[in-house]
DNA sequence: GTCTATAGTCGGATAGAC
DNA sequence: GTCTATCCGACTATAGAC
């Protein structure tokens, strides 16, 4: 209600709370922490864990709500802006074939010229890249890390938090990626090949997560900074072009 | 030495703990396992951990270094086969514009007409599609299904487990691309550009394991059998497609 | 080699003072 | 809301019988 602005005492502990948690959880797992370690680390009571939680268990649920805002919170803009120019850019073509003509009331510059398949391709695959290319600075960043590592955790063994992460930020990422390889491939976004085509694709900026260790070792990179992640990006865009520029010979 | 036909006692003991305890720590984790149930689990006494393996940690390293011998044998016969084939396709190809003559002793039967760039690309990529195809059977098959699990959460903290893997198998599989990759792009299966490229085709694989609940709920599939196997083996060898066929515009 | 019994430690949770 | 003190269960590891 009005409290959204007043920030209470509990307030800010059960924030300190839980951002320690997130790393001390990240680092070393849901069993291996302890209530006490993770009372130390966030500065506060033994007791209060269990007070403003329930437990450990309802700490580690607390993690993932709040990961979720914050990850929604990021991808929002980028978001946004993706949905209305894929309205822009579908606008003129046919998902559907009943329902070839759409009236499109929005007052948009662009929205009354017609685009050519190519300049639609061409488009998507640019926004493709932006998505992908966030996706890795977000997975790239210390800060995220072990937001990383705590989803990689529950994508084994999915439990409660797993629900609240996938049906969240999670999807989300998945059904523009899928929306935008549609435009490409002129099909259904809830077709399995392009479905496929948008988890294989984040299976490749996933390594950085996923394959840290061996990413490290096998490239003889010390740490992943600017110039390895310039390095992947480029990859990736390499990809990208091959994987999607070619689509008209098949 | 002469002991490794006689099975003894301590023998089957020792891997019946090891079997039933890859399962346990790839289910829940190394802390969240108990002695208690690992003992359980393998149908022999509590004290016998510390017996054969001096302690949970023995036990858990026993584990890898198991999983790697496994694993090593199962990718020998493909990996040994792949090897020789190297040599035959890039026998007459530079590699180093120093050594452009390679006097070949070896009796093969093809080994004295050279091929050309596009035939070597096309076998190098079915070659390609070949150790792909086994990744993706080894990650999606339940009897290995508990080993991903691990070599995942190490990579997600490697400790001395990890170094068991990475020198092993895992390094033996990402070799092996690179030197086909390096065949197509004909560039030095080292350099970074190939590392890279052999590094995203496995991230694409891998989604079976690190993304594993994603790729079960968005794809809408209840298990992961031969019929999911399939489309996601189509998926990727039109990925591999698109990626190295048309690799002689660039 | 395998078992039983137990010592010693640490964990999560809570009652009750403030 | 926060803290102290404490309970009790579960754990690892080991000593010693067989």
């Amino acid at each position: 209600m009005d409290r959204s602005k007043t920030l209470k005492k509990s307030d800010t502990t059960r924030l300190a709370m839980i951002e320690a948690a997130i790393d001390i959880f990240g680092d070393v797992g849901f069993h291996a922490a302890s209530n006490r370690q993770l009372a130390k680390a966030a500065g506060v009571n033994l007791a209060l864990i269990s007070y403003h939680f329930g437990g450990k268990s309802g700490l580690y649920l607390a993690v993932f709500r709040h990961i979720n805002d914050q990850m929604a919170q990021r991808l929002k803009p980028l978001s946004e802006a993706i949905h209305s120019e894929i309205i822009k850019i579908s606008g003129s073509q046919a998902k559907n074939p009943k329902s070839k003509q759409q009236p499109n009331t929005i007052d948009d510059t662009e929205c009354h010229k017609p685009l050519s398949q190519l300049q639609r391709s061409k488009r998507s695959l640019e926004l493709i890249e932006a998505v992908l290319f966030t996706h890795i600075e977000v997975l790239s960043s210390e800060q995220t890390a072990p937001w990383a590592k705590l989803i990689l955790k529950e994508q084994q063994k999915p439990g409660e938090a797993f629900e609240i992460m996938y049906s969240g930020a999670l999807a989300d990422l998945l059904t523009i990626l899928c929306k935008l390889i549609a435009i490409i491939l002129q099909k259904q976004h809830d077709h399995s090949e392009v479905k496929l085509s948008a988890l294989t694709l984040l299976g490749q900026t996933q390594i950085l997560r996923s394959s840290r260790a061996t990413l490290e070792r096998y490239m003889g990179w010390e740490s992943i900074a600017d110039k390895e992640v310039a390095l992947l990006k480029k990859q990736i865009h390499h990809n990208l072009q091959a994987l999607f520029l070619t689509v008209s010979h098949q």
